[in-house]
DNA sequence: AAGACTTTGTGAATCCGTGCACGAATGCCT
DNA sequence: AGGCATTCGTGCACGGATTCACAAAGTCTT
């Protein structure tokens, strides 16, 4: 038992998982279940109990052989090593339909990164509300950041203006950006970006339908 | 110039990255560029120039060496492969929040992803009108699956019946899922999932930012 | 208390994606 | 026409992630 453990590199693919076991994990607390094995834990998450042994051994070695994980403690210790021990509050660039979803989606709140902010460049849209948050103006971005601490924006504007947004946030001292735009954004060395986008979604399955299409024509013809 | 080429399997992450480059390409057609080296493609996408030329030797070998890539060319051929020469009609189930922004969000259609129909459990929703589609219930589900032609639904509902939508989505036949719960789907063998959970995303940015408050720390005390 | 059973944690093998480096092909210039 | 500059396509080496397989470590039963 190492007074201070050494801060282990976790490799990133560990890290995207990591919020999918919590979030079971969490599930199954609130069902009462004590303790979990890697085995019912993979099922859970639809993946390899190895898979999901090797990533919670990144953490540390907190299961018990012939016994499994207490969920508790492992809730826990993902939260810990993800940061959610607070919350993470987050600014919304762009007021328009899905600047104005997310805000007005409770989960985010709940899951502990509230929403400190909408801004929007269109003074038109400054001064409604949405989602028990008012939208401010653009201008007002470094003001809220710094009021709020803020570290992580959320780009939600129009392709055109995304990455304009995105300097504005790096240069208020946002340090990671959730981008909603269908644009590749350019910003400062170490500042985290992850990009969600519908369409490339869709046209990713559109490949594996079409594939499907394929094979179909093939085993009929 | 063999007159049929064979279908090669493309590894899922070049798939993945198709789309980000068809985007920049459709925009520097658009442009009125008429000629791009892998070399300003990967600049554009954010990805190294060795990494474009081996996504695309995948779709065959439509580059000129010592000029590049015929922009509109591969338009072309990057659309035929991810199947976008044709709409793929969708439906989307669940009329809440985020059903109604998704159904709202023109781009979609815009990208030859046309909303056949919005499909919700709660019957005080059905009628309404959102994007100019009116909710139907979910009981209509398979109509609407089979009148339009369906083979993408969407999953927008609460966690909780997010499971249940898959159940019907499959059974009215749909073929892939693009999946907005934070739950993980059980589906049956050969139906494609993807997942967009929006929580996660922040958690994983969450990791990176505590970690630079960690290394932060460390540089300074 | 001992043996059977369960389940973790991790070395080792394998698979897959990335990036380099270079030959091959093409255009351009003289 | 020939040589030079450019850029593609790809073999290869490397690194990282996945999976297997098994020893270690614990529980449970008798």
């Amino acid at each position: 038992m190492p007074p201070e453990r050494v801060r282990r590199r976790i490799p990133e693919v560990t890290v995207a998982r990591l919020p999918v076991y919590l979030r079971i994990l969490i599930e199954q607390a609130s069902a009462e279940v004590e303790n979990i094995s890697s085995e019912g834990l993979a099922e859970l998450a639809g993946v390899n109990a190895a898979k999901v042994r090797k990533d919670l051994s990144y953490l540390g070695s907190y299961g018990t052989r012939g016994v499994g994980y207490e969920v508790g403690f492992l809730v826990y210790q993902v939260r810990r090593e993800l940061g959610l021990t607070h919350d993470w509050p987050v600014v919304i660039v762009g007021a328009g339909n899905l600047g104005q979803a997310l805000a007005g989606y409770g989960g985010f709140g709940q899951r502990g990164f509230p929403v400190a902010g909408v801004v929007d460049i269109d003074r038109s849209k400054v001064g409604t509300v949405i989602g028990g948050v008012r939208v401010r103006h653009i201008d007002d971005l470094a003001k809220i950041v710094q009021s709020h601490n803020v570290s992580i924006g959320v780009v939600a504007t129009p392709p055109s203006a995304a990455q304009d947004a995105a300097d504005r946030l790096t240069r208020a001292g946002v340090t990671s950006i959730l981008n909603f735009a269908p644009v590749v954004l350019g910003v400062p060395q170490g500042i985290s970006v992850r990009k969600v986008d519908l369409a490339v979604e869709l046209q990713i399955l559109s490949y594996y339908e079409q594939r499907r299409v394929g094979v179909g024509l093939h085993a009929i013809g």
